[in-house]
DNA sequence: TCTGGGGTCCTAGGACCC
DNA sequence: TCTGGGGTCCTAGGACCC
């Protein structure tokens, strides 16, 4: 295992929005300001944030939606569906004034990133910080909380502390190793970044409950029980690094773009075009990272919450004869894997593709038998994307992706693209 | 009626090779 | 009668994250 070996002690930020995508609602509705907001997640399923009005209604995470609509309204909750095109340009936003602070932001969430600050002065980091939250807040709007540390986990856990005890200026520094023992010691073994569900189960059956109990385990042991990363896990508890700490975020391995339907889908041609329309959103991501793919699995699935007569749950895996990055070949595939995928008289509740193996699109491998994409295919998905960024999504797009799309999520709370469509703007 | 979507890393085990 | 040992690559599955 390789930890940090010291020159001069790491000192991390880790940066978080508050209630992200709640604080992206605000900015451009002030009214509900000290009111209850909620963010839905795609298809208006379930709860994915909350502000802290709703946080103290005992709204958990993750709560379907349906199994709170009477307290919506008894409450008076303003609920919003997801509204990606604003929380990606205000998110980008963040991250830009944040580069003003140090050339090394780490991006690691839509709403989080890591900054590193290692060399300066330990008496200088928290006055620092405090005017980073708020210049932040004065160029986006959006506020924020910062933990510093000598670890990515203890920065996670100065910032969980930030928050939690509103510190002033939003900004906890917990490089004086002399303060971790009593905050360790208070905060639950779960609560940790890293540890879920199950290793939370497992370590309470060794009796340990606690951050500081995880600390002062023995890690060789524990690394026989659970691997290499919980091992990294207890070092960097006891302020030594041991995560990567990569400025640069390489390009994705895989790329999954998959979607509830509206309704119940029944129809093989319905499948066939939201498959198809998958395929696109993913074949634009591939080709921005500059990638091509060269596997492809499509799957469907009928409504893994309801007793089914059939529950269907399938997916098949098509290997590519080249690497390509064309959605026309792609959709071509995508569309006989559903066929081969469908059967009749199920009601299908979504559906989605995996793009695997992905490679730089320079680097690939020529075979003369089955040669990649040719200039014209790549001009031509050029073009398309370029002119569905300039135009908007879907301006221009493959007629198997169909037209009605009834199958499409339900959205019926978005607010406006204030900030990414000249017809959306705000009106002041 | 209604229950999201998109990722990463690690490990174990099998296939195959010398 | 006898049947090694070590390495790499790939895949599936389990754990985690926001």
């Amino acid at each position: 295992m390789s930890c940090a070996s010291s020159e001069s002690p790491r000192r991390i930020a880790l940066v978080d929005c508050n209630n992200f995508y709640v604080s992206c609602e605000r900015v451009f509705a002030p009214q509900l300001a000290h009111r209850p907001v909620a963010v839905l997640s795609n298809n208006d399923g379930c709860v994915v944030a909350r502000s802290e009005e709703v946080k103290a209604l005992g709204i958990a995470m993750g709560t379907p939606f349906h199994e709170i609509r009477a307290l919506v309204k008894s409450a008076g909750i303003a609920v919003y569906s997801s509204n990606y095109a604003l929380y990606g340009d205000m998110s980008a936003r963040v991250m830009q004034v944040l580069a003003q602070f140090t050339p090394r932001v780490e991006p690691y969430s839509i709403d989080e990133a890591f900054l590193h600050f290692t060399g300066w002065e330990d008496a200088r980091l928290t006055e620092h910080a405090q005017h980073m939250v708020k210049t932040v807040r004065r160029w986006t709007g959006i506020p924020v909380s910062i933990g510093i540390a000598p670890s990515k986990v203890l920065a996670k856990v100065a910032n969980r502390v930030a928050k939690q005890q509103r510190l002033p200026g939003g900004v906890c520094q917990l490089t004086d190793p002399a303060l971790h023992p009593a905050i360790l010691a208070q905060m639950p073994v779960g609560e940790l970044w890293g540890i879920g569900k199950r290793w939370t189960q497992r370590l309470q059956a060794l009796d340990i409950h606690t951050a500081q109990q995880l600390r002062d385990s023995d890690p060789s042991q524990l690394r026989a029980r659970f691997g290499v990363v919980m091992q990294r896990l207890i070092y960097e508890l006891r302020g030594v690094s041991c995560l990567d700490t990569e400025a640069l975020t390489p390009p994705k391995q895989q790329l999954i773009a998959s979607r509830s339907f509206g309704r119940p889908v029944t129809e093989l041609t319905a499948l066939q075009e939201a498959v198809a329309s998958h395929v696109a959103r993913a074949g634009v991501k591939l080709r921005r990272q500059g990638s091509v793919t060269q596997a492809l699995v499509v799957f469907i699935q009928t409504n893994r919450f309801k007793q089914e007569a059939f529950p269907y749950h399938q997916a098949v895996t098509l290997r590519l004869p080249a690497p390509t990055a064309d959605t026309g070949k792609l959709i071509g595939y995508a569309v006989m894997g559903v066929k081969a995928l469908y059967r009749a008289g199920l009601r299908y509740k979504k559906a989605g593709v995996m793009l695997l193996n992905l490679a730089p699109a320079q680097q690939i491998q020529l075979d003369l038998l089955h040669p990649g994409d040719d200039e014209r295919s790549r001009r031509r998905m050029q073009v398309v994307d370029q002119l569905n960024a300039k135009m908007g999504n879907g301006t221009l797009r493959f007629a198997r992706e169909g037209w009605q799309q009834p199958w499409q999520m339900r959205q019926a709370k978005r607010s406006p693209a204030y900030t990414t469509k000249w017809e959306e703007l705000p009106r002041v």
